[in-house]
DNA sequence: GGTTAATCGAGACGGTACGTCACGTCTTAGT
DNA sequence: ACTAAGACGTGACGTACCGTCTCGATTAACC
């Protein structure tokens, strides 16, 4: 869609303070009415071009012992997080998430809460197998409060960063 | 100062969204430019009226072990963002800092980098007992992530997280 | 039909400025483009509607005398003036007409001229019989002006103005 | 000013249909705010700048007869009407005052009064020395109806009708 | 103690974007 | 094949705030 595409660039080229409705509506060659009939705000058309761009990579990794599997998952989630349109426009939404409630609901639900359930299927698995320190769903908020923490402090996803999540979490060193 | 708190109260009133210049000036009582003069923008109005808030409430106990120090952070802090007002000051601020960079800066040096300050002395101190399983710098964003996400996504600080930390991160249950 | 009938309802009901093309396909039930395919625009409905209404008044007496002529003329008309939803609809064509060139060809054709026909069948029998003191087309100007201009400013078609006019245009008291 | 100005020439240039508050803010290089600060509707800026405009050309001849004295106003209005922009003004003033009850009212009192209040000096005169054959509400109605019907059907007003209604309303030929 | 200069509140200003309305055109089902 | 229904690109609307700017009125400092 014209209009997905055209809110990803104007983000990414003048960032979200200057990306507007006006905006996305010259470029993409619609006009604003039909933009506000099919998303509430700017910041949901964000959404739906940033769920397409990283539903593609939520993987689901199986390689037999709970480090493997977190080391999976967070190399596939600090991939994404390093693609800079990406990582601008996540931010962005969660900026939003925190000025407009009713933004906050649907960005929980189209967006963190599927990558929480990706991730808690590692989780639960682990836990099954007694393998986990403590809740499924403490070490969710965990692993993600630092990945986001990073992200909105415009700091680096590093391979330390990773390694020394996989040893706190799964009491043994990655792989 | 009445523009301090005029900021603070109309955030809590109308919400982020709803704070403008216009109005701080007409609740308490000066012109714009008054405004103008000492910040630049009007998140800063509220980043020195949370900041004057929240410096209050930093302690660095020191109870001879890392579990209760560390509880006795956690508790202090989760404490502050139980605070209603000044939660959604800080979530406002967080917010803002991804859409002008500027900001971000300022509210890196004059409240983030205070508190990470804080928190690694006690970082430091266990990790010269060699009670720390990683770096003190991934603590510290393991922490401030987890508190950070938890607030931004509007969930609570509870004992039950405090407790899961203090076992995840010290090795033992918390006293 | 429907269009015509909703079109004069919707100006009685909200004015000719809340008169849109949707609001009538949409009372009338029909769709927009059936309406485009018959009328240019919405001024041309209500012209439509108007010229229906108003034909089926323009008499033409005959009583023997210039003054009893026109004296029926002029009851006739002011009558007509006197109902208020086409009154409106005729000043909303004439505001209209200002605006729109090309619709200000149709109304004269449509409506004015006709009248204008009507009036001067009395005047040229008048000047006929010498009854006349200036020219045909100067009195049709006198005539209908003060009408318009009656009906324009908003104000009422009495009986002394009808009167006064038989006595400036007949040299004589009205019968 | 600079908003009337623009005002007026945009009317001139692509007609009152093509005026817009946008384009005379453009125009006259300041914000619309600015405009709607002063002005209620762009009909009333206009009205201002025919306003200005026209009252410099209110004649209020004494010429020692009646005859002379409407002879001399109708030549000064005439000639007034004859200015293609300033008529052009009249023209969309007095069609928006049929699609608006409010400027109906504003402009009633700021032009027409004005117009009828300098001929109705002249009229009472002549009816206190018994010239007149009806009332002067009458005679002012037909002098402005004349006048407004011409102006608004778009036919020139001329010295034969000028001299007509002369003739008409004084019962003699002009001087 | 009276005059001058700085500071303040108030708010008008040129702008930008907002979200809405209606336009006239077009596409799509359904009869 | 024609219709109602309504989505579409367009453009103007009137509003909200922005950050800058000019005003008097009020203080304060200095003569």
């Amino acid at each position: 869609m014209a209009i997905l595409k055209a809110a990803l660039e104007l983000t990414a080229e003048h960032g979200y303070a200057g990306l507007t409705i006006d905006g996305i509506a010259a470029r993409s060659g619609t006009g604003k009415q039909t933009i506000y009939r099919w998303w509430p705000s700017k910041a949901d058309v964000l959404l739906d071009a940033a769920a397409t761009k990283a539903d593609l990579f939520v993987p689901i990794p199986d390689e037999g012992s709970f480090a493997a599997d977190l080391r999976g998952f967070l190399a596939a989630s600090f991939v994404l997080a390093a693609k800079k349109p990406l990582a601008d426009a996540l931010r962005a939404l969660m900026a939003q998430a925190q000025i407009d409630p009713e933004f906050r609901r649907r960005f929980w639900t189209a967006f963190l809460q599927r990558r929480r359930d990706a991730l808690q299927v590692l989780l639960v698995r682990a836990q099954e197998r007694g393998e986990l320190p403590v809740s499924v769903e403490s070490l969710t908020d965990v692993v993600f409060g630092v990945i986001w923490y990073r992200l909105l402090t415009d700091r680096p996803l590093d391979d330390q960063l990773a390694d020394e999540l996989v040893t706190l979490l799964s009491g043994r060193t990655s792989p």
